[in-house]
DNA sequence: CGGATTTGACCTGCGC
DNA sequence: GCGCAGGTCAAATCCG
C-alpha cells in the first residue's frame, strides 16, 4: 500500500457547499435573505477572490494534514515490513526457534495482514507433518486492538469459550490463553489468544477448526472488519454477562481482521483465499476516512474551517448588501 | 451449588 | 535418549 492510494488534493466543493449552507440557513431563518443581487459586481468579485484565496489556503492546509497522515502511515508500514523481515531472518538463524516456525510467521503476517497473502491457514507442508494436523479443518487468525492496560486475554467474537489453559511461551513474555468452544466436544473449535510481542495492545487470536453451530450472541464488532469494539468486555466470555455494546465513553479500539474478507462468516471459502487488492485498498481508504472522521480534533478543525468560510461568506453577503 | 477460571503437572512432538 | 517448549488435563479455587 502506498500513500499514493489517497488523493491528498481536497475538493471542498465550496460552491455547492455554499449554496447548500445558504439553503439551510434560509430554512432556519424562515425567510429568504439573498442579497447577492444587490452587491456591486466589483465588490463581489473582490470578495470572491479573497474567499478563493482563503479557501485555497485552507485546502493547502488540509492537504498538508493528509500528507502528514499518509507519511505516518507509510512510516508505520515500513516499520512493519522491517519487523517482518527481521523476524524472518532471526527465525532462519535461530535454531532454537525452529519449532513452530510457521506459527511465528503466521503471527507476523497476520498482525497487519496487508501483504495480500495474509492467509492464516496452516500450509499443507506444515499441517501434514503431523497426521493430527491434517485432520484440523482450518486455522484462522484475528488481531484485536485493546487497551494495553487491560490484562484480560479476551477476544469477543460472538461465541462462548471455556478457558482450559494458560501458558507462557518462549517467544513472547505475555501468556497465551487456550480456549475451547463451550459447545465442546460437539464443537471442536479451539482458540489461542496472546498479546503481540511487538505491540502489547494487540491481541492475536488463533482459531482452529470451524464452528458447527451458530453464534451464541449477536456478533459483536470485535471480529468484524474495521469495526470499533469495546475492549473493556472483560467478561465477554462469561455467558452470564451481557454483551457490552460500544459506547462513546469506551476506549476507542480498532479491530483489524484482514484475513477475512467481508461476509466471511457466510462464506465457506478457505482462509487461504487471497483478498483482492482493490478490495483491500478500498477498505483501507475507508478505514483512513473513518479514522479521520472519528478524530474529534480533525473534525473540529475541519468543521471550524468550513463553517468559518461559510460564515465569512454569508455574513460577507449580508454586510455587503 | 454449579459452572467457569486458575494453575501446576503431565503429555507429546521435535531437534540435537 | 534427553531436553526443551507447546499443548492439554484436572484438581483447586472463585464467583454469581
Amino acid at each position: 500500500m502506498e500513500s499514493a492510494w489517497v488523493n491528498t488534493t481536497l475538493d471542498l466543493s465550496i460552491n455547492s457547499f455554499h449554496h447548500t449552507s445558504k439553503a439551510l440557513k434560509r430554512e432556519a431563518d424562515g425567510k429568504m435573505v439573498d442579497s447577492d443581487v444587490k452587491v456591486p459586481v466589483k465588490h463581489e468579485a473582490g470578495v470572491l477572490v479573497e474567499e478563493l484565496t482563503r479557501v485555497s489556503a485552507e485546502n493547502k492546509k488540509l492537504t498538508e494534514m493528509l500528507t502528514v497522515l499518509c507519511e505516518h502511515y507509510t512510516s508505520l508500514q515500513n516499520q512493519y515490513k522491517e519487523l517482518v523481515s527481521k523476524s524472518s531472518e532471526s527465525e532462519a538463524a535461530a535454531t532454537s526457534s525452529k519449532k513452530r516456525k510457521a506459527e511465528c510467521e503466521d503471527y507476523s503476517t497476520a498482525m497487519i495482514g496487508f501483504t495480500g497473502n495474509a492467509e492464516s491457514s496452516c500450509s499443507d507442508e506444515n499441517s501434514c507433518k503431523k497426521p493430527k494436523e491434517c485432520i484440523k479443518a482450518k486455522v484462522s487468525r484475528a488481531c484485536v486492538r485493546t487497551d494495553p492496560s487491560d490484562n484480560s486475554l479476551i477476544v469477543r467474537d460472538g461465541y462462548q469459550w471455556r478457558k482450559y489453559g494458560q501458558k507462557v511461551t518462549r517467544d513472547n513474555p505475555s501468556p497465551r490463553a487456550y480456549f475451547k468452544c463451550s459447545f465442546a466436544p460437539s464443537c471442536p473449535v479451539k482458540k489461542k489468544v496472546q498479546r503481540s510481542a511487538e505491540d502489547p495492545s494487540i491481541l492475536v487470536a488463533t482459531y482452529e477448526g470451524e464452528h458447527n453451530h451458530t453464534r451464541h450472541s449477536p456478533a459483536p464488532a470485535a471480529l468484524s472488519s474495521l469495526s470499533p469494539v469495546n475492549s473493556s468486555g472483560a467478561t465477554a466470555n462469561n455467558p452470564r454477562s451481557a454483551p457490552v455494546s460500544s459506547s462513546s465513553s469506551a476506549p476507542a479500539t480498532l479491530t483489524l481482521d484482514l484475513m477475512k474478507p467481508a461476509g466471511w462468516d457466510d462464506v465457506t471459502e478457505k482462509p487461504t483465499q487471497q483478498v483482492d487488492q482493490p478490495a483491500i485498498q478500498q477498505v483501507l481508504v475507508q478505514q483512513m476516512a473513518a479514522s479521520l472522521t472519528r478524530d474529534p480534533n480533525f473534525t473540529a478543525a475541519l468543521a471550524a474551517a468550513i463553517s468559518g468560510k461559510v460564515l465569512d461568506h454569508t455574513f460577507g453577503d449580508k454586510f455587503h448588501s
